[in-house]
DNA sequence: CGTTGTGAAGGAGTTCACAGCA
DNA sequence: TGCTGTGAACTCCTTCACAACG
């Protein structure tokens, strides 16, 4: 345990470790050594130690950690002990499949709102949703408290739609566009780009072999 | 330029660069600098630089890379010089919005197939596709040469199904299953988990600062 | 005795800085 | 002159290996 600042791959792991910790605690498991987390996890046992030291997390040695106080110990590094606001931009195919997602909802997230440009979906049902005009987004993003935005829209209109979340107080942005969008420092933003994932994969399967199997990092 | 592997992070940036030149195609623009792509990919030129000389690529001292000769040259290296045929196993809400998602068509990629395992959506027409059995799964791979499959199926079925994929001759998986599924060390998968992209987000947003603005990795 | 927590070693990826070339 | 291509330095991450301890 140390007390600096976590590392990145650390940060981008800890939800795998919760998601495996929820899973066993469902499952009646109440204690876990590092190697059984690994193997669920897919990682190897010295880094799941490494990187739940950096949360100052105390396992029992000769025995492991306990599931049940990991997993809230994980929650509230992630900032997940209460169900966190978040706003969806976008409304075309993909923003309805993520209303509609239910794993936002059972792992800590709930949609205060869904935004949309379009007059024809504004005002529209989607996912028992009533979709709203952009103009609102920065009444909603105070109205609620809204730090976290999820963004899928067309990118040709990213970018001002990017600023705009920030000014509005918006800290950190799941982005589905296909283009590199700035940022503030003190504002975070992931980009999540499927047709690149596919390209990525296209690239490993042609050179055979060798792909370390992944997931998504840093 | 060196010719051993390419190393995982670079390729991870290939598609990033194969996007910003096509758009840069599409706008007119003949050559650009490492300094250009460097600043429309959201990196920095002499990652961009290190980055295209393991392909060989040769830009011009003093000019730029030819825009049009190093997107093909990119293509080539991801396995896109033609469409390739994709298999989207689980029709559910992601699986509907990914067969509607027009990104994979328009970036070198085409559903060859949408299967399913439930009867009530078999044979039902999703976003042009109708939705075959599951059970159709090794003949379709097979018909169509099928190297590539995107699983969008609950977490209970999957790695069942993916060591079928894996036995009817797949070789790639983009797996939106919020589980650590295991393939052989032939075989890529490649995880893309929602719910776990927005805790990342939750985790940097209360930490305030310094985040790594991100992409995907590795 | 078994498993954690962690220094230290090793490996991967990034950035620097400049020589080399159009 | 201007920008590429790249060795070398550096930083970040992973893995090893073992002492510490319940």
């Amino acid at each position: 345990m140390r007390d600096g600042r976590i590392p990145a791959a650390t940060v981008a792991r800890l939800p795998v470790y919760l998601q495996v910790l929820l899973e066993a605690a469902e499952a009646g498991v109440e204690v876990l050594a590092s190697e059984d987390l690994a193997r669920a996890a897919g990682y190897n046992a010295a880094k799941v130690r490494k990187d739940l030291s950096y949360l100052g997390t105390h396992g029992t040695r000769g025995v492991g950690y306990d599931v049940d106080a990991l997993a809230r110990e994980l929650s509230r590094a992630l900032g997940l002990l209460e169900d966190r606001p978040v706003v969806l931009v976008g409304v075309g195919n993909l923003g309805r499949a993520l209303a509609s997602y239910d794993g936002f909802r059972r792992r800590g997230f709930h949609l205060a709102a869904l935004l949309d440009a379009a007059p024809s979906v504004i005002d529209q049902d989607v996912a028992g949703y009533r979709v709203r005009a952009v103009e609102e987004l920065e009444s909603v993003v105070v109205e609620h408290d809204i730090s976290l935005a999820v963004l899928a829209i067309p990118a040709a209109q990213a970018q001002p739609m990017v600023d705009r979340l920030v000014a509005a107080g918006v800290r950190a942005i799941l982005s589905f566009v296909p283009t590199h969008l700035a940022v503030p420092d003190d504002v975070t933003l992931r980009r999540v780009d499927l047709a690149t994932e596919l390209q990525i994969l296209s690239f490993y399967e042609q050179v055979v072999v060798d792909a370390p199997t992944t997931t998504t990092t840093t």
